[in-house]
RNA sequence: CGGGGCGUAGCGCAGCCUGGUAGCGCAUCUGCUUUGGGAGCAGAGGGCCGGAGGUUCGAAUCCUCUCGCCCCGACCA
């Protein structure tokens, strides 16, 4: 994408508005525009990191054997009397009337219809287990949305739903799940911690959410600091082999929010293990058995011929919101700082000289040479307004390309995250921003 | 939903108390100069002062109502 032609309105000066770091860079850097109270527009930069990690959860949840489908914003409110949810959920759902005055509402999540949409075509226990999922749009109208996309009215979430024969079976769907969120979240650069989570009226044990640690987070935490130094990248999980040592690992280890911290438990890791913070929440997984499956009449017939009721475990990722727990937990005074996985380009050319032609053709050179990865400020800027555009929008690479420089064919080759910077030729500068793929 | 605050140019704000026909910085446009960390000079454009009613000779300013947004709290992916 070329800067002098590129819908990327940065701001210099702070809206009034923001009150947080992410929310303050996302406005400045161009990526999202409120158009209502915790209702945003997303504009090119801030689309294209959505879609990163919409990517990124994607890939993780079919590697896991979910499978995506998309259901539609717009639910009746008939399905939700069938759980009973419709009177339960209270103002915080939008409720919409329809032309024929039929009852509707925009869909805060999907248990319902997810169960519905599986209990027309799954008549047989061959016809489990499944894990459905889907990356959509949910409005929850929120008492006070603030902090931007962290607390939005609108957010954009994956969730899946899993449908199993028996508790066992569904534990196992449970720790697949559990295993492919943290790897999700490692990828994008995160250290996400599984916390046991108060399971409700539900009851059981089978409940985590999944919290990055980061200054500005909602909640307080408390856990054990073996969790922030594990290497979840390590190794690709075997989701057909076992996938206990991995899950007891995490579980084993003191992990709680404020409402289920035992202080008890917690002064016995003692002081030296002890890492306390502040939380965001990303992802929260739970078993909750035969709640909805019930409620909605699912049920297959079982290897004996009897009806049997699948038991269903859900399982949510705030999309939208984790864009701005990854940048509370990525940046610093001058800008966002992204992790390459989720960066929306890898690489900034900054031609410091545009009319120059040893910088154009340098410039143009790199720029053929990183496809659909590389934003060219070939705007007719000062170099400081380019330098602090790109520190600002948080490209983990800069090319930096000047007419001194360009004299030689060198390009100074800048690190977003650690301000390191190097002189090196164009194909070194390759080398550098492609390192050999490790892991995943 | 309780408490507080703010709506004036694209953004950030002053003006309001004490009514007299709207201003500053940045941004935008033109010209000249400048050119490695948000340039300088000169000029220009841009406002139903959130909306509606009222008081007044006269309202951004005072009064009433209303809409929107932000912050603190209770609540949440």
């Amino acid at each position: 994408m070329r800067l002098s032609r590129a819908f990327l309105p940065t701001l210099k000066e702070v809206p009034a508005e923001a009150a947080i770091a992410s929310h303050k860079l996302m406005l400045r850097a161009g990526m999202i525009r409120q158009t209502s109270a915790g209702i945003y527009a997303w504009l090119p930069l801030g689309l294209r990191v959505l879609q990163k990690v919409s990517q990124i959860v994607r890939e993780e949840q079919d590697a896991a054997g979910a499978q995506e489908i998309l259901m539609p914003t717009i639910q009746s409110a008939e399905l939700w009397r069938q759980s009973g949810r419709y009177d339960d959920y209270g103002k915080e759902m939008l409720r919409i009337t329809d032309r024929h005055e039929r009852e509707m509402l925009f869909g805060p999540t999907n248990e319902e219809m997810v169960t519905d949409i599986f209990k027309s075509y799954a008549k047989s226990y061959r016809d489990l287990p499944r894990n459905l999922y889907h990356i959509q749009w949910k409005f929850r109208d929120e008492i006070r949305p603030r902090f931007g996309v962290m607390r939005g009215r609108e957010f954009l979430m994956k969730d899946a739903y899993s449908f199993d024969l028996d508790a066992d079976a569904a534990r196992l769907s449970y720790k697949k799940m559990f295993v492919a969120y943290l790897r999700t979240f490692a990828r994008m650069g995160l250290k996400a911690i599984p916390m046991r989570a108060d399971t409700g009226p539900i009851g059981g044990d089978l409940s985590h959410e999944f919290i990055i640690l980061a200054e500005t987070g909602e909640s307080q935490v408390y856990l054990h600091k073996d969790l922030l130094e594990f290497d979840v990248l390590a190794q690709k999980p075997d989701y057909e082999g076992d996938l206990d040592p991995t899950v007891n690992f995490w579980t084993s280890r003191y992990a709680a929010t404020d409402e289920m911290h035992d202080e008890a438990a917690w002064n016995a890791l003692g002081a030296e293990n002890q890492v306390s913070a502040r939380g965001i929440e990303v992802g929260h997984i739970f078993f909750f058995g035969d709640k909805y499956s019930k409620a909605m009449g699912l049920s297959v017939a079982g290897t004996d011929g009897n009806p049997l009721v699948p038991q269903m475990g859900s399982y949510g990722i705030g999309v939208s919101r984790l864009l701005g727990a990854i940048i509370e937990a990525n940046h610093d005074e001058a800008g966002i700082k992204w992790p390459e996985a989720v960066a929306p380009f890898r690489c900034a050319i900054l031609n410091l000289k545009p009319g120059d032609l040893g910088c154009d053709m340098l410039c143009e050179k790199l720029y053929a040479s990183l496809p659909g990865e590389a934003v060219l400020d070939d705007r007719g800027e000062r170099a400081g307004v380019k330098f602090n555009d790109a520190d600002l929008a948080g490209y983990p690479w800069q090319a930096i390309i000047g007419p001194r420089g360009a004299a030689n064919e060198k390009i100074e080759l800048k690190r977003r995250a650690t301000g390191e910077r190097e002189e090196v030729s164009l194909e070194e500068a390759l080398r550098r921003m492609h390192p050999v793929p490790s892991g995943h």
